[in-house]
DNA sequence: TGTTGACTTAGAGCGCGCTCTAACCCCTAG
DNA sequence: CTAGGGGTTAGAGCGCGCTCTAAGTCAACA
């Protein structure tokens, strides 16, 4: 699978798949004797993967850490386990906090929507 | 109150402040006769209500359109309804696609966190 | 009276995560 | 044989949301 390809079945940009090899995100991909990425189709389970975390709310330098571990092998496991928790912990917060500012702008808002000229005061 | 101390109040940084003003997201504030911003406590309700945006990831520039209805008064109200109606729709889609790939996050990094080497797929 | 420290402005700089450009190469179809 | 449509690289540029700098003003206190 080329390029084109993969980014047409990931999602991802050409643009992206490459600037994700570039900062070691996704790993070196073999090139063909034209010198073209050649991909297996398991790289699409590590960049579904990538896009869960993105979506998720981790950072690329957080991605990056871990995409460090996996790299040294079945040792770093827990390692990269106790990371995943951490930031699952966060995402549950985050989660928690949007449903919370979600509760207050569905039954404050009408008092807050009115001008500055008025009292905007509780 | 001066801007010190509305950023403490607040929670922004006295920069950020005055960038939300330049851009237009806060009201341009009276200057006291030196020229120093003086506040009214009830700037803090809409900067409360401007933070809940901003958790909930409304971008600046639709903050912006809501501001600006705001200040074009109670005939907007309705405008200003349906924009946060539409926010908080999004909120809530990004809430369950939270909550689905933290699902998925907990029981399926096992297989996700192995090395390249092995086989990654399902 | 001098010094500290909080304030003012316009505008530059930054970190993030892409996104695109330029100049080039290779393969295949007509 | 040539045109088109893919690919390659290094590096520049962009949109976002701040964050900071420089140079100056002002008020309060020892």
């Amino acid at each position: 699978m080329k390029i084109g390809e993969l980014a047409k079945r990931s999602g991802l940009s050409a643009y992206t798949i490459r600037y994700y090899e570039r900062i070691g995100l996704i790993p070196y991909a073999d090139r063909c004797r034209s010198g073209h990425r050649d991909y297996d189709a398991s790289i699409l389970v590590w960049i579904q993967f990538l896009d869960r975390l993105k979506t998720t709310g981790m950072p690329i330098r957080d991605m990056l850490h871990y995409a460090a571990l996996r790299e040294r092998g079945p040792a770093t496991e827990a390692e990269r386990q106790a990371l995943l928790e951490r930031h699952r912990a966060k995402v549950r917060a985050h989660v928690d906090d949007l449903i919370a500012c979600l509760d207050v702008l569905e039954h404050q808002d009408r008092r807050l929507c009115r001008p500055t000229t008025e009292d905007d005061r509780p």
